[in-house]
DNA sequence: TTCATGTTTGTAATCATTACAAAATAGTTT
DNA sequence: AAACTATTTTGTAATGATTACAAACATGAA
């Protein structure tokens, strides 16, 4: 566990132990969390662990480009441990989302029309390929947003 | 004005003076506007508007077809009168949303690792050409959500 | 230890969005 | 036209993510 040390270190970032816990939950499991999730989750390990010190270290990280933030799912910000750019798909029925590993060649360029390019994002909005072989679904309309606490689908 | 009150009925939509004004303002001016950018225009139209009336009718539009819902500038959706796919430029100075017009190949396929796309949202998120031109101007760090109410800049 | 600086935490404020029900409107039937 | 019904609009309250802020805590240097 010295490597995410090590990259925290590097960035000029001091490696407490919740940012360490941060970086490992965020970068290790291949899902793009939101801080209420992550938020239930660290706090088993972290019983003091406060949501705005999770605010406080995303921003940080986001910053720093250790993580990237998804503005995808309306209403609540997701993060991605993976900063390499590729694309996603959101799911307007189980809310996931779902890694598209394409690039874009324009993003690529740095710069267009004069100006200046520092984030490519990239996605696809519709039903995931699991939601589309679970028949009955009520699909959400798009548009609606819907609290998140009340998304989840269970997904076997 | 009669081509709008057309628009509506041909999708079952009951053409009230509300609505006609809402899609008239949508589609007419290029911008990306915000429901409390709306309001705060459309209220000189009609008094009593409500923001819940604005919320229900854009999402009536966007159901049908005739807007689509931007979730770019995170914490605040914006809606796009131009609903034929193009991309956008996010500038993370001045907070606005530019038209890039390029389309995505691989979005018209329709589907991808079996999954249904329904929508294509492409957007780059940067400096724009303008707040380049005008040094001094302290950049929003990435990540940070500024309430939209205070990141009005005039662009002269 | 003392001091200074950076970090974490809890709580309150902000603000976009949603829920809900009463009031207003429009269309239909008598 | 009046009565009735379905739709739309509106005001107000609730929800929930995010931000502001200041006190408590930790760390490291003097
Ligand atoms: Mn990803
Ligand atoms: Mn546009
Ligand atoms: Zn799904
Ligand atoms: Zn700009």
């Amino acid at each position: 566990m010295n490597v995410l040390k090590d990259i925290l270190s590097e960035r000029g970032i001091r490696p407490t132990f919740q940012r360490l816990t941060v970086l490992a939950a965020v970068s290790e499991n291949r899902s793009h969390v939101t801080i209420r999730e992550l938020h239930a989750a660290l706090v088993k390990k972290i019983p003091t662990l406060s949501k705005t010190t999770l605010y406080n270290t995303l921003e940080l990280f986001s910053a720093k480009g250790l993580v990237r933030s998804l503005s995808i799912d309306p209403g609540e910000a997701r993060y991605d441990g993976v900063v390499a750019p590729h694309h996603h798909f959101y799911c307007s029925v189980c809310g996931r989302i779902i890694d598209i590993e394409i690039s874009c060649p324009t993003g690529r360029a740095g710069e267009i029309h004069g100006h200046r390019i520092d984030e490519v994002h990239g996605y696809f909005k519709g039903v995931c390929r699991d939601c589309l072989a679970r028949p009955g679904q009520t699909s959400v309309p798009p548009g609606k947003h819907i609290p998140a606490q009340r998304r989840r689908i269970s997904h076997a």
